[in-house]
DNA sequence: GGCCCGATACTCT
DNA sequence: GAGTATCGGGCCC
């Protein structure tokens, strides 16, 4: 399966999201393969989306943002989870796609000794990191290099009726406009 | 399934 | 010093 290029992540950042459904994620262990079929995904675009952590401008945090895309940008929050997303559109313009949930495929026995005696093994932004063992040392690594331990497999295209659009997750007192933008998608599971 | 709440430490004001 | 792109446990049905 091919991975997927860096031409796909410099395009504007909701179609980087909307065709990330579907994607599978793959990170590489020695002989082993972890990962799944990406669930949902949210985009923060730019200095004037308020929901999005360069708002505050460029900083030793957001600097990996402005990046070229391709190039994971894992965060810390909440005093103890990881957060992981995906730099997207041109050098320069600081923007992203959160991972939120991937459906677990592969590297399940490990992911499930990550993850305890939860069921729940990647269903949220922190339990991917945790089940994949995603932390600080992998923020700034470009994904889209032949040699990348983390990367995306190119699958099949989600059907347009399968996409649901949300306002995004956990985002408290961000003002409007940005609060009710529905930069969240996720994959319909019926069907 | 749902709601409430505490944990916990980093970032920017 | 306040706020945070969350999670899991306790409880209630």
């Amino acid at each position: 399966m091919p991975r997927l290029p860096q031409s796909f992540f410099a395009r504007p950042t909701l179609t980087v999201a909307r065709e990330l459904l579907g994607q599978r994620l793959v990170k590489i262990e020695g002989s082993k393969r972890l990962g799944g079929i990406i669930t949902e995904v949210e985009a923060y675009i730019g200095e004037k989306d308020l929901a999005c952590h360069a708002r505050a401008g460029r900083t030793a945090r957001t600097d990996v943002m402005y990046w070229s895309a391709g190039h994971l940008y894992v965060y810390f929050t909440y005093g103890m989870h990881w957060m992981i997303c995906f730099v997207t559109e041109r050098d320069g313009f600081p923007a992203a796609v959160l991972l939120r949930a991937i459906e677990a495929e592969d590297g399940i026995t490990v992911m499930r000794t990550r993850r305890k005696k939860h069921d729940h093994l990647t269903d949220g932004p922190a339990k991917i990191s945790q089940a994949l063992a995603i932390d600080k040392r992998w923020n700034g690594v470009d994904v889209c290099a032949a040699d990348s331990k983390l990367f995306i497999e190119s699958t099949h295209n989600v059907a347009a009726s399968r996409v649901i659009r949300s306002p995004r997750i956990g985002l408290g007192s961000t003002p409007e406009p940005w609060l009710s933008k529905r930069w969240n998608f996720k994959m319909n599971n019926d069907e």
